[in-house]
DNA sequence: ACCAGACCGGAATGATCCGTTCCAGTGCTA
DNA sequence: TAGCACTGGAACGGATCATTCCGGTCTGGT
């Protein structure tokens, strides 16, 4: 009678349409907020080829919509960084789960939507739990010597930053650029070279953005 | 009778002030507009401590104003390759450009105001000039060995972007923390380590912002 | 001292954009 | 075949801005 979530796309008629527009929703809302944190909502209708009704039957607010998509990015992310901690080497582990990140796009999911809607207290939760998940990666890329060690847990979450700033039209290539210069800042993390500038980023310092704007 | 550009700001009266409001409108804008290409021109206003009709004194519309802080900022750009060229070694050249480039916040300055307006044929002609000397500025790094084989001219363009990505609610501190990165990609690009993944970034591939948006 | 006009601040205007609501279908399902 | 779950898209109302306009202020030449 009832469908929790996402049965899969194939039930017949009204029933199996709303199912499938569950999913092609959430993709749209995904692709054009990706693009455009401040996108008009009728651009995720169309993009999704459904009217504004099927999304507001689903979603009280816009709000409520970047909010989920957001949730769902850390939750990716939390799955990748758990992926990653089985890993037997501490190195491949770190840069391994940096290039997935990067492939999902889960960087821009997560933090450039922030502002956009007032986070839950859920999110705050999976929010520190992302941030210890990664510090346990950080820390077992150092133990492998590999890691300069003047770099820190926060410096993780800038190089996403910059990796995700890169952005051609064309969405593949997009990806494959990110992975290049990806590369180029693991080769930096990796060089033992002269001592990184400046004081290391703080804690919650590139948080600026997660108070409601 | 007539002050053609900026004779500095010590005349008394009327005349004085204008000129005054001259440079305090231009050092507004181009804050502003660093921190949000689509800021209203109210805020330009407001930072700068005059009224609208200050800024529509000067310039007939807002895209006029924007248009003038970018090329303004292309100039920059260009100002400090050439100085680079004078640096005998090549690898400093190169290095110490993008720190200064990076240090003035000029990429932002030109490639993230793209879109906001309607280039004009002598911006044009500047931006070919600028890449005609970050191209030399490549070359001869690569000449001193230090550069990698792989690395192209555009790769530049893209690490700029990569630091311009980093920012934080200091001014300062966003300085600092980008040149960390910067720092990073300047390692990743002296490092002779794996191939750089995927096809190198093609000429013209990331300027798809500059028709008029 | 005086006035024409350069310049200014900021309110008023008019257009655009966008989130949200509303309503008239549409075709399952029983 | 009636009822209903769900839909597409038009209409509404509020917000945001670029731009215009106007009444005031101060300067500089006479």
């Amino acid at each position: 009678m009832r469908e929790t979530a996402t049965p899969e796309t194939a039930l017949p008629g009204r029933r199996g349409q709303a199912a499938r527009n569950n999913i092609v929703i959430l993709d749209a809302a995904r692709h054009v907020f990706l693009g455009d944190p401040k996108a008009p909502i009728s651009q995720v209708a169309e993009r999704a080829g459904v009217g504004i009704s099927a999304l507001y039957r689903r979603y009280p607010s816009k709000e409520a919509l970047l909010c989920r998509i957001c949730h769902d990015g850390l939750l990716m992310y939390i799955g990748e960084a758990e992926l990653a901690t089985e890993e037997p080497d501490g190195w491949a582990a770190l840069t391994g789960f940096l290039g997935r990140v990067v492939e999902l796009d889960v960087h821009s999911l997560t933090v450039h939507l922030a502002g956009t809607f007032t986070p839950t207290p859920e999110m705050g939760r999976d929010a520190r739990r992302a941030g210890e998940l990664t510090k346990t990666l950080v820390e077992r890329a150092r133990e492998t010597g590999r890691l300069r060690p003047d770099a820190v847990v926060e410096d993780i979450g800038m190089i996403l930053e910059c990796c995700a700033a890169i952005r051609v039209d064309d969405e593949e290539r997009t990806a494959q650029l990110r992975h290049r210069y990806l590369a180029l800042l693991v080769e930096g993390l990796a060089a033992h070279g002269p001592e990184l500038p400046g004081p290391p980023p703080r804690p919650g310092e590139m948080n600026g953005r997660w108070r409601p704007s």
